[in-house]
DNA sequence: ACATTCTGATGAAACGTTTCATCAATTACG
DNA sequence: CGTAATTGATGAAACGTTTCATCAGAATGT
């Protein structure tokens, strides 16, 4: 049915070697064509319509010029989490100008163990995996089948390559950006326990508090989520109670958590940034839509990816890096949700 | 280096063939094996930790297991357009459990057409075609590999498959809804020129309007797009001049442009809704987050995105779909963007 | 003029599966 | 009991490339 080398070979009356050596990309082999044979195969490959197969090549090389990318949750974070759309894009971009394909897999709740395994047989030749809630049986995985990989937002062992932003840093940034505003009782929403963005966010939080001197009995940590949803779920808890002793001042774990906030307060009635302010962390494109438009940390989501890319494909390619943990600065980016605190 | 069938079949003692057939998914082959050879094929392969190699398989099979997803504009559509990541996540996760794998390919403005041949080269069983502003000739070189398509949010021939929603339908109800509240000076936020939504929804504003009596000089076509910016700064030039001539309500062409608008309404000081009434298209989950959380014009997009899988995996398989051409109905999702008109 | 290198070219062996055709031995059937 | 069907099993031919080893002849160097 398909048109295949041999096809052309025989038509051009050259070899199958001077076909393959002609119209195929990057042969390392040493076959040398002159160009009346060049020619003849060229134009036999357009007029019978020749379509290479990249299987059979792969094949034989050994490499599928694929990389799969191991996104968790579908259902949650690739749904609803904007973060993960401009993660993904800047992937497929950085990806596509380097010439590699790209593999999406996602596991719902649970199965993402079984989801990356699956993603690892199916002979991509490396593998980023976002915000993996996977076990350490995963690298391994990867290992004996000597599949790179390189994780964002997570820090692996020493060994592997990670690309994360400061993490630490950036809840010091927006905390003390609130205390600077002069808010005492900032409280902060913590994310979920089981990704290590959570900790350093919290980190940092606790280290700026205590830089003010505000006393740890002082800190007001609400455990929340990465969704919209907990974040309202946590502001209507810590709004709706008496008012005199409520915060002044949110710094939620992510944007999305801040919007569920947001929401709360404006059914509490309570005014942002007036009466309360906000500090986000992403600044994905959404966060500007919010009214008030969102002070938060900024993720160098762009560069993220397009860096996770670049050290996997140098892996692949053999071209080991020279830095294997990657941290890129956060900074601060000043909306319309965080003023000077009323007490003052 | 890699474990083959041959090393695990000398291993236990057993032909290829049977090793193959006890080992790999599907076979098709009228190969039998007895429980004795069974087990000690099975107890090798896990001895020698076996890894199936599905290039291999795709070889001779002619099959990938994998579909292409075509999203055009990585930078716009996919990273801002929350519409493209609920999409994104409802074919992900149907197609895993349909066992297929996804390849993502995506075009920057431009070159979407070249983009969608490189995606069809690489041999994947079908392609899924989203909001393409494609040429025909993408849809012939699919033709000519025999690849089969279908179109979401995009009409093609007769011949081809696609998964719309009623548009039509939907600008009517936005439309109607704001009459309904007693409005009369209804603008329509156009989208993009180059997708056939836009006719769809424009027509719908007008047919509407036209029901309900309002002269062809009364209604108010603003041209504008299918993303933030767009929708700021339409709503930006149609309010900025005289309030006694200004609309008092918008249908917007999607959630996003909404969203543009909600926010250059703030800043003129013009409140939503009451002094303007908007209402959206889409309906993803950051329209919720808006303040005011946005009535809207809710698209099925999980079901949209299943059923294009289910239909594309159904010609794939050769059961051919009896419907081609699917419209899935819209509703209309009440939240706090529209009221009654002022003036009534 | 002879040895060496270079150029153009080719055949054939991989790559790791699937699956067809074949076969012997066993079981079922009338 | 003879024939037919079933079971268990195998060897080998594909699938469409890449690439190694080889070779003839031309160009180059001494």
């Amino acid at each position: 049915m398909a048109i295949t080398l041999k096809d052309v070979a025989k038509h051009a009356g050259t070899s199958i070697a001077a076909a393959s050596a002609t119209l195929n990309p990057g042969n390392k082999s040493n076959t040398r064509v002159g160009d009346i044979a060049r020619h003849r195969i060229l134009s036999a490959a357009s007029e019978l319509g020749y379509a290479y197969n990249p299987i059979a090549k792969s094949l034989v090389t050994g490499k599928t010029g694929v990389i799969g990318l191991m996104l968790p949750y579908a259902d949650a974070f690739v749904d609803q989490n904007p973060f993960c759309a401009t993660l993904l894009a800047s992937i497929v971009t950085s990806l596509m100008q380097k010439h590699y394909n790209l593999m999406l897999y996602t596991a719902t709740s649970g199965s993402v163990t079984e989801s990356s395994k699956v993603a690892i047989d199916s002979r991509v030749d490396g593998i980023l995996l976002v915000v993996p809630p996977v076990n350490s049986d995963v690298f391994s995985h990867c290992d004996k089948r000597s599949i790179p990989y390189v994780s964002v937002i997570r820090d692996i062992d020493e060994n592997a390559c990670s690309v994360n932003c400061d993490d630490y840093t950036g809840g010091y940034m927006a905390t003390k950006h609130l205390i600077d505003l002069g808010h005492r009782r900032i409280a902060h929403f913590v994310g979920n326990p089981d990704v290590s963005t959570t900790a350093a966010r919290l980190e940092g939080y606790r280290a700026a508090m205590h830089d003010a001197g505000i006393p740890e009995s002082d800190h007001i940590e609400v455990p929340s989520g990465f969704l919209r949803e907990p974040g309202y779920q946590s502001a209507m808890m810590t709004f709706s109670g008496n008012p005199q002793s409520a915060p002044t001042a949110v710094f939620a774990c992510n944007d999305l958590c801040a919007a569920g906030a947001l929401q709360a307060l404006s059914e509490l009635g309570i005014s942002v940034p007036d009466e309360v302010s906000i500090v986000g962390f992403d600044d994905t494109p959404f966060s500007a839509s919010l009214q008030p438009p969102l002070t938060t940390i900024r993720m160098p989501i762009q560069e993220m990816g397009s860096l996770a890319v670049e050290l996997l494909v140098n892996i692949i390619e053999d071209r080991q890096p020279t830095t294997r943990q990657h941290c890129l600065p956060v900074s601060l980016t000043l909306r319309s949700s965080t003023s000077t605190s009323p007490k003052t």
